[in-house]
DNA sequence: GAGACGTGGGT
DNA sequence: TACCCAAGTCT
């Protein structure tokens, strides 16, 4: 697959790291090469952008400044530190990988990629990037960034959206590492692919490296990298409900598998879910759902349709409508069926609040106001 | 190996 | 609007 000479390969490490050494971003994780720090930054950037991270990252540190104290850490003040970030599995793991290395590697390390890899949230990017940055190992760390770069460079066909194309770009990386300064070399080609080698309004003929940059050569670059479309988000229909008590309002705690798993949220209904003729009415809709709760939860409540458009959130494959409704109830009534609790708005900054939930609480307040 | 898994920014 | 993209991993 790679042509390049020995020549080549030294040349474009030299005027790669070069143009590195010169311009390298300042970002609060690069300060040293502490394999916790290294760590927590590469699995908030996963999906991620630099900008949405870097306050993310400074405030995860003064909370948790060691594998200890985030090992230690209690699930709810963990979430909060990772609210808005999205991709919630990631703290979760990020918690599960420190008491791994704490009790099962007794706070030691592992400094190989293999090794790496055997921590829960670590895959073989995040592994062969901590390989690299922490413990100098020359291992390729193959991101979006890696793919783009290299894929434009080599004019390489390969389908990045495949996951059997990770081997080919690991390999061809293997072959052009730096083995001085891999870590310097994996973050530099991260740096290029973010800046002059961006998906969209890309710059090469300004790039240090457009030497190298065979697709921009042949005037092919908008060809590279190759990547079949993702699917787009199917829509769903909810109604959500806010209902009061004198006790605050009425959460549900969200199943422990899937989307937004186990927070605690407005109950959300499906509304496909509900047992009525496709062609219902909205009345005929919110009957049964008084129903249902009737049936499934013991609870008897009276919805009142919230005015205003129904809030909607897109998540990478679900497009949400969720229609509001509010009810009030008793604070005595029994909750025992219910797979929730009352909470007091008072009382809900000491809850991790997803995106779309803060849309609800926003959109009742505005509502409520009027 | 395809689909699930959040959110914000850009065109 | 409706895409696409951004330092991926897990099932």
């Amino acid at each position: 697959m790679i042509t390049w000479s020995p020549e080549k390969i030294a040349a474009f490490q030299k005027t790669l790291l070069n143009w590195y050494d010169q311009n390298k971003r300042d970002l609060p994780w690069r300060k040293d090469h502490d394999p916790y720090h290294v760590w927590v930054s590469e699995i908030m950037l996963q999906q991620t952008q630099v900008q949405t991270v870097i306050p993310y990252y400074q405030r995860f540190m003064k909370l948790f400044p060691t594998v200890q104290a985030l090992a230690d850490a209690d699930e709810t003040q963990l979430m909060k530190a990772w609210e808005g970030l999205g991709y919630y599995s990631r703290a979760r793991n990020l918690q599960k990988a420190a008491r791994q290395i704490i009790t099962d590697y007794h706070g030691e390390w592992p400094k190989t990629k293999a090794g790496l890899q055997e921590l829960s949230g670590i895959g073989p990017y995040t592994a062969g990037a901590i390989a690299s940055i922490a413990f100098n190992q020359p291992v390729a760390a193959v991101d979006g960034n890696a793919f783009r770069v290299f894929a434009r460079l080599l004019k390489i066909d390969a389908d990045i959206a495949k996951p059997q194309t990770r081997r080919l770009f690991e390999n061809v990386i293997g072959r052009v590492i730096s083995k001085d300064r891999p870590g310097d070399f994996n973050q530099a080609i991260m740096d290029l692919g973010a800046s002059y080698m961006t998906a969209t309004n890309y710059h090469s003929a300004d790039s240090p490296m457009k030497a190298f940059n065979q697709a921009y050569l042949d005037g092919v670059e908008d060809q590279y990298p190759v990547k079949t479309k993702n699917k787009r988000p199917v829509p769903v229909a909810y109604y959500g409900l806010l209902i009061t008590s004198n006790n605050g309002f009425l959460f549900e705690k969200r199943p422990a598998h899937g989307i937004l798993s186990n927070f605690w949220m407005f109950p959300l209904v499906k509304v496909a879910d509900l047992k009525v003729a496709k062609d219902a009415d909205e009345g005929q809709q919110l009957n049964a759902l008084e129903n249902q709760f009737l049936e499934t939860y013991r609870l008897k409540i009276h919805v009142t349709k919230l005015g205003g458009q129904p809030v909607t959130h897109t998540f990478t494959h679900q497009k949400w409508r969720i229609t509001l409704l509010t009810a009030n109830l008793a604070e005595h009534v029994d909750l025992s069926y219910f797979p929730g609790k009352w909470i007091p708005a008072s009382a809900f900054k000491t809850f991790a609040f997803t995106k779309v939930q803060d849309k609800m609480w926003q959109r009742y307040q505005k509502q409520i106001e009027k």
